[in-house]
DNA sequence: ATTGTAAATGTAACCGTTTACAAATTACCA
DNA sequence: TGGTAATTTGTAAACGGTTACATTTACAAT
């Protein structure tokens, strides 16, 4: 910046300010800094920036894993808008491990990021308190809780799950199984689980524990899972799984097993992911616009910061999508 | 870190000492610096340091897109061993868009990044520019090719598609086609169908230009890309795909349109994903351990800010996993 | 001319570290 | 016991920007 000024001819503060806002230049400091700038290829130090600014201009994004599609245009929503607003995103992954997670949260504490994209609102208490303490703004991704005293953008994962359930019971369903991701330390998981369970209790039907299996999200898994249900003494009718991976798997199982699906078995899952819909018979699910939460909370972190008061919980609204997976529940033999 | 030196009655520098190398201290030092630091929550000031040290400790990747899960594996496994050793990961997205990568390189130059993972090898010239007279390091993946003056750490894309297209001459195919990902400014995905080509071409057999088709990477335009191929005069009997994604909708398609799989027609792809074992008769396709591919670059990088010398282009073998969809060609009709 | 005001530009303090160098302490040996 | 070397700790100068405040300049009003 010193060589910029000095071959302007200006002062250091004249560059500065031709950076960061040309328009309190007059035309003619302007075009000579322009050049210098232009023609030494300079581009500002964003760490000493940060230090004099007391801003870093990055955001952290926490997400337990990256293999999920999902969760991968959330993240790349994030970083588009943030982007287009001069913040860079810094990731991290939690790994479904609520310490592990606190570390990362302690690394972008220490590489200064101004604010952060958390996913579900279960965290390390320590997590909290970080954050609060260094005035950090972040916000809970993928939970809709009006309820939760920290910031949420996300879907109300206990009432779509209750809409799958109901779906299923208009269908005539009344043997309900589910394949659930692991519920250790992901809510998202268990306020499924639990949002089938209610749509149940509501009917007056249970849903015993050797109904509920608990897989990682992978396909081969949730053909583990289906077999399991299957293999019960009294088999499901109707399978709701944590996701559409676990669906697909559920469905291949299904269908290698010699079921029908939807004659003998309907399966549905959450995401609507990409082959949702080409999958035969297509699998009925939920579509979560999971780029309109990363864009949400790109948005609520940047005016937060900017001194905005923005929404504490914001919901996404969901879409049940019945395709050929599901149908009505089969006579009882 | 003022506070935390005056709490334990030591000077900064002591402090400063206390986090980046404990053993010069004297056993008491390090004791009461630990329990000032503790007590104060002390965390390092990244930016200060980033200042003072002329290194961010960060690393940029900019990759085209993050919707696909091989990609998405090579970024997590960077993010692992990048953190592991203190570095920070910045994500960035090109999306395909060479000017745009540019930008988001300027971007993460402003930003600090000590090294920068890219992908492909086809960059904006002024791209190389920038990081050559910055210094900073950097390394092409997914593409592996000694040739080029460039770092690089990743497959060999020509032969991968040839040992695919030769796994199918040696079925007895003589008919192919290619569902190619749009090659506008991807350098894997020509390579991938130049492969196919010189396999052919070195048996003497042609690969027509409308044998080969481009189409995005989805599971809906792999069907219609399928769906072109077999409306042609003479359709194939042999199809590879850019991916497992393009794969995956043309054995749908196939499957829909009444073609038997391998028995009309046989078709593989590139990735190995997840469910390319469990999908009926599961796709023979190239697996590409892309978590390795990150873990190379970041070694690369990581190494070579360290000042070792690392080699300048490395392969990642690939393997070609042969299952139900490929066949013996049908007998000429 | 003189003065006042607004706009453009410059000066210099500050952001929170690291680290070369200086100073102080300790250990060791003759 | 003094001297030297080795170890530990402290001092202060960067690092490269931003910005409050001071200064200069331009121009209008008196």
């Amino acid at each position: 910046m010193r060589d910029v000024a000095s071959r302007a001819g200006v002062s250091i503060a004249t560059v500065s300010r031709f950076i960061n806002d040309p328009e309190t230049l007059s035309p003619d400091m302007r075009a000579r800094v322009e050049d210098a700038v232009r023609a030494l290829g300079y581009i500002r130090h964003g760490a000493a920036r940060a230090l004099s600014m007391r801003r870093s201009h990055a955001i952290g994004a926490i997400i337990p894993t990256v293999d999920n599609p999902t969760r991968a245009s959330k993240v790349a929503a994030l970083q588009k808008h943030c982007r287009e607003n001069g913040y860079n995103v810094l990731l991290a992954l939690s790994e479904y491990d609520l310490d592990l997670e606190l570390q990362q949260c302690r690394n972008l504490v220490e590489a200064g990021a101004d604010g952060l994209m958390l996913e579900g609102g279960l965290h390390h208490p320590e997590l909290y308190e970080l954050l609060e303490s260094r005035n950090i703004v972040f916000v809970n991704t993928i939970v809709y809780d009006p309820a939760s005293p920290y910031p949420n953008i996300g879907f109300d994962n206990r009432g779509m799950a209750r809409r799958l359930a109901e779906h299923l019971l208009d269908l005539g369903h009344t043997e309900f199984g589910v394949i659930s991701g692991p519920r250790g330390s992901n809510d998202r998981a268990r306020e499924r689980v639990e949002g089938v369970h209610r749509a149940l209790a509501k009917k007056g039907l249970p849903l015993p524990a050797e109904r509920v299996v608990e897989r990682p999200y992978r396909v081969a898994e949730g053909r583990l899972g289906l077999k399991t249900l299957m293999e019960l003494p009294s088999p499901p009718t109707a399978v709701i799984c944590g996701n559409d991976v676990l669906a697909f798997g559920a469905i291949l199982e299904a269908q290698a097993l010699g079921y029908d699906v939807p004659g003998d078995v309907s399966i549905a899952g959450f995401d609507d992911l990409d082959w949702a819909s080409q999958l035969p018979p297509g699998l009925t699910t939920i579509a979560l616009p999971a780029p309109k939460v990363g864009l949400l909370a790109a948005r609520y972190l940047l005016e937060t910061l900017a001194g905005k008061a923005m929404p504490h919980a914001t919901e996404v609204e969901v879409r049940l999508i019945r395709r050929g997976s599901t149908g009505p529940a089969p006579k009882r033999g």
